[in-house]
DNA sequence: GCATTTTGTTATGAGTACTAATTATCACAG
DNA sequence: CTGTGATAATTAGTACTCATAACAAAATGC
């Protein structure tokens, strides 16, 4: 997805972007390319993915949830959602229970594995968004979250 | 990629995302895809991508510019570049020229239709961009670019 | 009771990006 | 000038993500 970039260090050269250099699109790319690379790294050793962790996030917070549910929250599509869901319970850290009025549905939940493994993956989560926060440097973590999600809203 | 999301206008009910709505990291995500879908839809008309778009602007910007090179400063990987490169010279919009000193690259160089094409596309592009310049509110441009440059550089 | 909707599932295809290997050319040491 | 290694572009094969369509089972509503 992305290269090296700076294996001569010999960046940049004289090549101009042609002004896109300073769109917000082209940077916010490169920024959150950067981040999920870097989360990914800090997932590794727990072999979970960026959204193998939103999803265990997710039901940490709110038990007994459904599937459904769970992809409307992270924008993640219901039949992807099964693949994933499936190897959580695979690995026996997800459980899918019985929704007691509702026979189609599954009633999702962490088994003790799961959180056992969460919460050694939250500790790195934590650790990454230092990172990041701290790259923000002088700006305001909050109303730079109000104007990104203003830019999700578009 | 992204779902619809408020089909019901029910949205977010009482479902906690777990701490992951004041990340960085997920919020980052979210304007970017925003972005990048907003920008595709700007581009529609005239038949590009927004990695298409970007080779354009480039090669506007430095004629006679090698494909690795472009690669280089867009981050897009040589086998890849020469699918779009490809794509682009047929429809007549981008040229493959001789480098004065080395027959194996090409310096490449925007047609007439080429740079027809792309003032209108340029157009569309900067409409969209003031578009998320606007979402970004009172937050100062400059800062917020410097700010997602130091996470791009992690 | 019957049509419609909803939940989860399966199958499948489009799009994108990565790796490895190939060809042609270049740079350079001897 | 010759051979060795590096470089530009290409090709082929693979993997991953994401999306759509169709389906069965169960729920809902008239």
């Amino acid at each position: 997805m992305i290269e090296a970039s700076g294996r001569k260090e010999v960046i940049d050269e004289q090549v101009s972007l042609g002004g896109l250099e300073s769109t917000v699109g082209f940077i916010l790319r490169l920024a959150q390319v950067a981040v999920f690379k870097d989360l990914l790294a800090a997932l590794k050793p727990f072999d979970l993915r960026v959204t193998d962790l939103s999803v265990l996030l997710v039901i940490e917070a709110t038990p007994g949830l459904q599937q459904r549910a769970i992809g409307e929250v992270l924008r993640i599509q219901r039949p992807n959602l099964v693949t994933i869901i499936d190897q959580l319970e695979t690995r026996g850290l997800v459980r899918r229970g019985p929704v007691p009025g509702d026979r189609r549905a599954y009633a999702l939940s962490l088994t003790p594995a799961g959180e056992a493994l969460l919460k050694k993956a939250k500790a790195a989560h934590a650790r990454h968004d230092r990172k990041v926060l701290d790259a923000l440097g002088d700006l305001d973590k909050d109303r730079m979250l109000a104007a990104l999600e203003r830019i999700a809203a578009l």
